[in-house]
DNA sequence: TGATTACTACTTACCGGTAGGTAGGTTTTT
DNA sequence: AAAAACCTACCTACCGGTAAGTAGTAATCA
């Protein structure tokens, strides 16, 4: 058995490249498209240690998406801890988000395509709290944003579906088309929407 | 051999419903997710059916597909006819869709889908056309408002992609969240949204 | 007009291939 | 030596797809 299921240990060579190789296809074919076959021979290694290290196909997507969750945790809590004004703090939420796309892109696009692909046919697994931690977070940064006086009142919730949707959208269109990902185009389409959120100087 | 690829012509029963269900499973599971077995059971005939019809899983596929890219045209061609105001026409497309997803919200499922989802593991099919098509009506709905002067210049790519990331991100969430698809948000939003697009009168 | 032919729309019964998963032995590390 | 890390060889179930045959009906012909 393998150590203790090593949530937080040392990978080893064949887990660490499982868990990657299973990002990688998981993303590019989705769950169903894609074949145990297929991650050990991409991983390098053969079929068992993937049963060895995971009980099943199933759970090494439930690990992938574990660690995933972790990681979207630590980036909104040292998100949440940066100081500036309510577009400031949007305009790095943006930032952080593509830099963590640039470090695993296809973690991103795995998260992505869960969200917004066909809802059966995956494992069970709450694919949501992804969505609602994002939600959660733009919330926060608006409703302190409108107790400081600096952006209009809207209802929260709409407010951050403007926010997400449009950043989603770029990030779409970003790797639908696979073009250059532009960064900066989610910042000039904020600034635009700002200028109707934001509360005009009399 | 069906007449003449039926493209056309009457449905017949079987043909029908084996599009319905294929549309679902597809929708519900995506392609790599769905089986055979699984449409033809719920279309309620026999497998070799499909394969009369159409010639494969793919071709199925591929004739759903075929017919969404029909429906959407004929929607463009006459939403692109009515008058109003920039607004008024956007209002008019997010009111169109909503239309079109509450008469066949399967086969919206199924585009979106492919349109966010996995991008591998379907037949090669050029889906990104019912994305460009929304695109291009998008985009000349806004030039033409620009040379009315009724909103102000800006890139119209780049509005596009306010306007129907907007439009879709809401249509995701309805449907993720399986509440009640309310389609007076898109509207709300884009009324928000357009406080920082109108040309403001001095 | 009745018999014959021909076609559409299906059915039952079955492939070959491959999917996820495992039994059990072997090497490597500690 | 014992535990951990891995391999070869294999199993069962089910996948997409097909061969071959048939009920029912329309067209053809003597």
């Amino acid at each position: 058995m393998p150590k203790e299921d090593r949530q937080s240990s040392f990978e080893t060579d064949a887990r660490g490249r499982l868990l990657e190789a299973g990002t990688a296809l998981f993303a590019e074919r989705g769950y169903a498209g894609t074949t145990v076959q297929g991650v050990v021979g991409r991983a390098g290694v053969t079929k068992p240690v993937l049963y060895y290290y995971f009980e099943s196909k199933a759970g090494l997507f439930r690990a992938i998406l574990d660690r995933a969750g972790r990681m979207q945790e630590d980036l909104l809590v040292h998100i949440m801890e940066m100081p500036g004004s309510t577009l400031d703090r949007f305009l790095i939420l943006y930032r952080s988000i593509y830099e963590g796309m640039a470090e695993h892109p296809d973690l991103f696009r795995l998260i992505h395509n869960l969200l917004f692909g066909p809802p059966a046919g995956i494992p069970p697994y709450d694919v949501m709290v992804f969505h609602r931690r994002m939600f959660a977070a733009v919330q926060r940064i608006y409703n302190e944003g409108v107790a400081r006086g600096e952006v209009v009142e809207a209802e929260p919730d709409e407010v951050a579906m403007l926010v997400l949707g449009l950043m989603d959208f770029c990030f779409h269109h970003d790797q639908a088309l696979g073009g250059v990902p532009d960064p900066c185009r989610p910042e000039r389409l904020l600034r635009l929407t700002f200028q109707g959120l934001a509360a005009r100087p009399r």
